[in-house]
This record gives C-alpha cells, sequence and structure tokens, in this order.
DNA sequence: AACCCTATCGCAACATTGTTGCAAACATAA
DNA sequence: TTATGTTTGCAACAATGTTGCGATAGGGTT
C-alpha cells in the first residue's frame, strides 16, 4: 500500500490518540484541508484491512477507529471498548477480554463488545 | 401509555418476530401506510422506556429492537447478540451471558455485546 | 530524469438512518 | 360530551457513510 500524504498523517493521528476515533473526529484532527472526507473513510478502513487499526460499532451507531496495542500478536480485538456517556469518548480496555461461549455451530468472524457508562475521569468531576 | 393503532401493530411484530428488527424491519411489517415512519421510530422507543423490548446497535450502526423473554425479571439485557453476515439477522442468544469484570471507578449503564459471523441454519446451507 | 502503471484522491451526487418542530388528530378520563 | 394531554403526520433537516469517475501522484523501471 501506498504512503500518501493522508495515510501519513490519519496513521499520525490514531497511533497517538489514546481513544477510538470516528472520521469526523479525524478529520477535526487534521490540518484543515488537508484531505477530502471521503478520503478519510477510505484511508481508515486501509489501515484495518493493513492490521494497523481496529474498527469499533459505538452504541450511537458510529464507527470508531483505533490502533491497537497488541496488534502484533493478536489480532482478535476481542477486548472490551468502554463508551463514556459523558465525555463521550471511546476507549479500549486491552485487559478485559470477556469470556463466552456461543451454542454450536455459531461461527464467530468478528466481535464487538461496548459497554456503555460513565468513565472514572468523569466520575471524579 | 396510550394504546393506538400503531402502538399496537408495532408490539405485535415485536412479539411475535424471533430476530431483532430495525425501524425499516418494522415498517417493511406493516401493513402498507398503516403509519408514518416517524411513529415507528417514537413507538420503539417508547416501548423500551415501558421495558417491553430493548435496543441492540448492530456492527453496521443499525439500531435493532427486541422483545426480551426474561424480561419480567431481568432488564439488564446484557446478554450476547449475533448478527449473521449471510441472513443478516440480528438474534438474542439469551442463555449467553458473557462475564467480563472492569477495572474500578467504571459505572456501567448499558452493555452492547454483538458477535458477528455466520448462524447455524446458514452454515447448513 | 523521464516514464509508466495503478493506487489513491477529490468532487459531486446519492442513500440511509435518525431527529425535530408544530399543527392536527386521537385516546382516555372526568 | 367535553377537556386534557398524548400521539401522529408532515416537512424539513442533520449526520454518517457510499459510489462513480476523471484527475492526481506514489514509486518502481528504464
Amino acid at each position: 500500500m501506498r504512503n500518501t500524504v493522508a495515510r501519513d498523517a490519519i496513521l499520525e493521528i490514531i497511533n497517538t490518540t489514546d481513544v477510538a476515533l470516528s472520521q469526523s473526529d479525524v478529520q477535526a484532527k487534521l490540518p484543515e484541508g488537508l484531505c477530502n472526507r471521503v478520503t478519510i473513510y477510505r484511508v481508515l478502513d486501509r489501515l484495518v484491512d493493513e492490521h494497523l487499526a481496529h474498527k469499533i460499532t459505538n452504541i450511537d451507531g458510529v464507527i470508531k477507529y483505533a490502533n491497537c496495542q497488541s496488534c502484533a500478536t493478536n489480532h482478535k480485538h476481542n477486548h472490551v471498548h468502554f463508551n463514556c456517556e459523558c465525555c463521550n469518548t471511546v476507549t479500549c480496555i486491552e485487559a478485559v477480554e470477556p469470556s463466552f461461549k456461543l451454542p454450536a455451530n455459531y461461527e464467530v468472524n468478528t466481535v464487538n463488545f461496548l459497554v456503555s457508562g460513565i468513565c472514572p475521569e468523569c466520575k471524579g468531576n
């Protein structure tokens, strides 16, 4: 995959942010006019294909992207994500991998575990 | 809450369908022109308020509604939901309640556990 | 350095989902 | 039957995400 200005900038943002970001979150962090809205969607999807990011569908239906600490060794991404209803951020809680066991014959491809509530930061304030 | 034609019809649909339904799914099952699109959104939300249904955000961001077998005794709804990528349905798997444990000071309000893959029906065909 | 190939981009247009304000219609209780 | 407040329809809007296509620009090759 090619290194383009947009790709580099977006990857940099994903890698230096500790919460998951939507397309519009990314756009807000990019220099004005660096690239088109559509490009952000496309680059984010490409980063997922390249295993440099993973997708989380937030409780409001908005898709967020985050890099993953353990990506190099494990592409499962079945850890819990937490949506704070107060500061409106989604964070990976990598330490927490829920255990569950489906009935026979279910083939699992993707897992989207999202817990919504109030994060410690917001509770403290 | 009042019993209206729309409410009765939508509740009937939710209660007699064993998969979770989006607004447009419900609309497709309603008699043509029984009520407006907006009314379906509003009725579904009202049913959630009355604890007659619960919400699941699907992996594609679309919000689905389902009645819940154990609603009378337990409003947690933290069971697993399964999205079949083949037949494109979301089903409640009430038997499976994942166990997880967040770090201290996270206040949990809602849980959205979604597993996506291929369901037994589609695998058999 | 010039060239080529093709991945990537920008733009415009579109689709879908979901929300809001307000006036009209309706359910229910008095 | 009337009064009250809930519910509805309509129209308009907002946000997210997708698609097609011509233009642009990586990056390898000569």
